[in-house]
DNA sequence: GTCTATATTAGGATAGAC
DNA sequence: GTCTATCCTAATATAGAC
């Protein structure tokens, strides 16, 4: 593998365990077993690594939430669709747990970052609109406005939560618990011949609370 | 006013205004038009700054979180609540703009944040108990856990999702859209009697409307 | 308590040999 | 492409006079 490939592969490992402020130049070099001038003749520093890994997330983070979109999910398909979502942002988990500071640091950042935030609202409200328009769920539009932002929210901000909450949790349960955050506030509008999503959700909870021990 | 006190309140303004990352030592001296040996006579560095204004923050916003549990809210006080609440963290923000960098900074800090927000679940927790006993919501033991955790979750980093979205949106604006995405989600639970909530909520969401222009 | 002047350090970056 | 050696800079911190 190019030496390139190589500096974008282990620096994201080294941000996502380490924390990216934790990171060095120097510290990617030395896991490397290269020297930090080699590193600096493909990337001038950590700014580009770290653009060209935002790249990267952006591109296959946008494909992602375009397939909804593109076409309708299946009833079926929404609880595993939250689970990619999830586990797209756990790769990339070093970006959205010092989010601000580095938007900050990189502001060429911040307006792709925001656009994929947009982009992550009108995917939730598309999916609830799906499920509104099948009459899985009865909701006013209000509503689903409200919770497809919230959705969002959610996505962004849950795993950084719940890290914070609970310094060891593992990932899998994490996303589990994500997941069941975000698809258990449809109970309320589950249409009265949907029922046996409610069955579904208690399983999906208990299993969760399984695997938490 | 002494010299130490000036310290701490130009501090949190700096910190607010320019994100604690871009403030050095020197500036906040700057601003104090003192000098950076008189900084250090009174703090040795940030670390012990953001230390005592991290500790004012807490013992204020412990305060206002055990209000509704010493003594449950009337129905009309808990839109006014979510408000002193958001405002609590937006005279903070600083600290909650770049949360998880400056916990990794301070980890005397982590541990006490999180009790934090441990009583901000249970704080929400005791306000939806407060409503579904009064009658004034139908919900289920497992949803009101979930709504709790939410709200936490939503108080939290809401102010930070807001600052992402829309970088120059004002506080109050900010603030109220917060208070209506809380308050909103108890529409599907509002118990058949209570139907003057909603058009409260529409009121205060057209409110909140024309003050965004 | 406050100042001036100076020291320390670590992260970030480059020049030039190989 | 890669290395060694060195440099620059900004943040941080202290010593000692007033």
């Amino acid at each position: 593998m190019k030496t390139k490939d190589r500096i974008l592969q282990y620096s994201l490992q080294l941000f996502n365990d380490e924390g990216e402020q934790n990171v060095t130049p120097v510290d990617i070099a030395n896991v490397l077993d290269i020297s930090p001038g080699n590193l600096y003749y493909h990337f001038k520093g950590k700014d580009p690594i770290i653009h060209q890994l935002f790249v990267d997330f952006e591109e296959e983070f946008r494909m992602v939430l375009n397939a909804p979109i593109d076409k309708p999910l299946e009833l079926s398909d929404n609880w595993v669709y939250f689970y990619i979502l999830f586990e797209e942002i756990a790769d990339f988990r070093f970006f959205y747990r010092n989010l601000q500071s580095i938007l900050e640091r990189y502001p060429e950042l911040e307006s792709r970052f925001r656009r994929l935030v947009e982009q992550k609202i009108k995917t939730m409200a598309s999916i609830i609109d799906t499920l509104n328009e099948t009459g899985f769920i009865v909701i006013s539009p209000v509503e689903a406005e409200q919770m497809a932002e919230r959705f969002a929210l959610q996505l962004t901000y849950w795993p950084t939560y719940q890290t914070l909450l609970d310094s060891d949790v593992s990932t899998p349960v994490s996303i589990h618990k994500g997941v069941y955050g975000l698809i258990s506030q449809l109970t309320p509008y589950v249409a009265d011949g949907a029922q046996e999503f409610l069955i579904l959700l208690t399983e999906f909870r208990d299993k969760m609370l399984r695997n938490a021990k």
